[in-house]
DNA sequence: TACAATATTCTGAATACTGGAACAGCAGAG
DNA sequence: CTCTGCTGTTCCAGTATTCAGAATATTGTA
């Protein structure tokens, strides 16, 4: 293990995290590091173009490079760019907010968005996290992904209770996750945020693999059974038809990969 | 310069810019390190969440971790939600390609983009660079920076002929940076890319500093004197809505920045 | 002006990194 | 089946690099 490098990508990390411009000493103190060790960490960083000192406050933040490199990694540049117009058509339509997010671990990212023109809190954002088991976008991928038990457990770890809604008990949510299959999309009744609902709905590549999951946030009050039920039918449509893109077949739902196609297979 | 930083680094950048996995070997021949070398780096990068390796081929992609930071970086997270509904409308009345570009030294990096319906090469890509001397964008912004001859020599170095229409001559390009201040907008005649034209116009924020510029790309066919003033005037406008959003005013334009507001300013 | 806090430079000592060599696993050829 | 050539990974001694503290320069403030 690198310890410099290492210490450099904290460095590099905490910085793209702090809402303003960064004193040597700032970083110091917040990564226990000497100040000439601070100092010469941001000062490679900034000669390999990473981070930008602002000439008067000798401070530092980081550069564009970040937010360049960011929109070239390939599961956001590809499905977003060719999913966008669909979700758009479902935001136009439904006039809830819509999300597409991928599965990172245990957790989702959301990739793109579109916020709802009625005004909702807003939880997410684009490249925020959220626990998986507590969205609907982040159950329809673990859904789909059709985990047994102890694997779904040794993935995601201790339950915790984000309110008094969540799934705390791994059976039950093992059980709404086969009740999610069947269903063919995810729900969640405030699991994750007190008076937010959610629906979510998987999006398949051409290999059949679950890659992405289209997602609605819904505040509770217009999510009763009817409401829940009409927006989930929507949400799936958009989902196979995002699945189309991608060049989904039902045929090829669960076929194994062509040995012919060259190179490295994706998956986690 | 904290040697093993920078090269990790580099490998980062290296591994961000290809289109799939790559392995050890691939990073070490690529990059003219040592196997070890390159295979302690990216075990590094792997611990420290920043790539990930795929199980069965060990090979390395980056992780979502890029994507992720790069959304939080400040310029384009705070603009780009901001304005993202004016250029919507922009893109929506006009029918043109629309981008919002910000400069990075004698770059523009596109923050966001709408794609035209209408069927256009696209040469620009969200997280993308253009040089700024060769685009609307970039010469709305150059323009609105307001440099002296020298100066404008100094950042952008030798003008490269990208087509037979750009700008090679600095007297000549400074004296459109002047035309393009008077009238409020810039123009790009196939100076960047053969066949498509553009505009631009810059955005400025709450203290009169410009941040970043609105930019239309539009194929040379539908680019004569008349389609451009229209154009260009419905850019204008967008901005100056743009620029609204971010808190300018009129009075306050070239105002010095009030001493009560604390910590630091942000200027290149 | 003196002071305090900071950025930056310098230094010897320590250690973390380097790159070659060795090993193990794998795939294809013979 | 073995052999060959390629891979990823591990190991290790030598050394170049980094570390931390102190010294210095710089900045802002009382």
């Amino acid at each position: 293990m690198d310890s410099t490098l290492a210490k450099g990508l904290s460095v590099l990390e905490w910085l793209s995290r702090q809402q303003r411009d960064c004193r040597v000493t700032d970083v110091a103190r917040a990564l226990g590091l000497a100040r000439s060790n601070a100092h010469r960490t941001l000062q490679t960083l900034r000669e390999c173009g990473w981070v930008v000192q602002d000439a008067a406050s000798s401070a530092y933040r980081t550069s564009l490079k970040l937010f360049e490199l960011g929109a070239l990694v390939e599961a956001s540049a590809d499905l977003k760019t060719l999913l966008h117009p669909r979700l758009a058509a479902l935001a136009q339509g439904s006039g809830e907010t819509i999300h597409l997010a991928v599965l990172d671990g245990a957790e989702i990212v959301y990739l793109d968005k579109f916020d709802s023109p009625l005004p909702v809190a807003a939880y997410s954002r684009i490249g925020g996290r959220a626990p998986a088991y507590c969205v609907a976008s982040g159950k329809a991928l673990l859904a789909a992904a059709g985990h047994d038990l102890a694997a779904l457990g040794a993935l995601l770890g201790p339950l915790l209770p984000h309110t008094p809604h969540t799934h705390t008990q791994l059976d039950a949510l093992h059980a709404d996750l086969q009740r999610t299959r069947a269903r063919g999309w995810a729900e969640n009744r405030e699991e994750w945020r007190l008076g937010v609902c959610g629906l979510g709905a998987p999006v398949f590549n051409a290999r059949g693999a679950p890659v992405a999951a289209v997602g609605m946030s819904v505040p509770s009050i217009r999510f009763g059974r009817a409401q829940s039920r009409a927006l989930g039918q929507s949400l799936a449509a958009c989902a196979r038809d995002a699945s189309q893109i991608l060049g989904f077949h039902r045929d090829n739902a669960l076929a194994p990969v062509p040995p012919s196609i060259p190179l490295n297979r994706r998956q986690r």
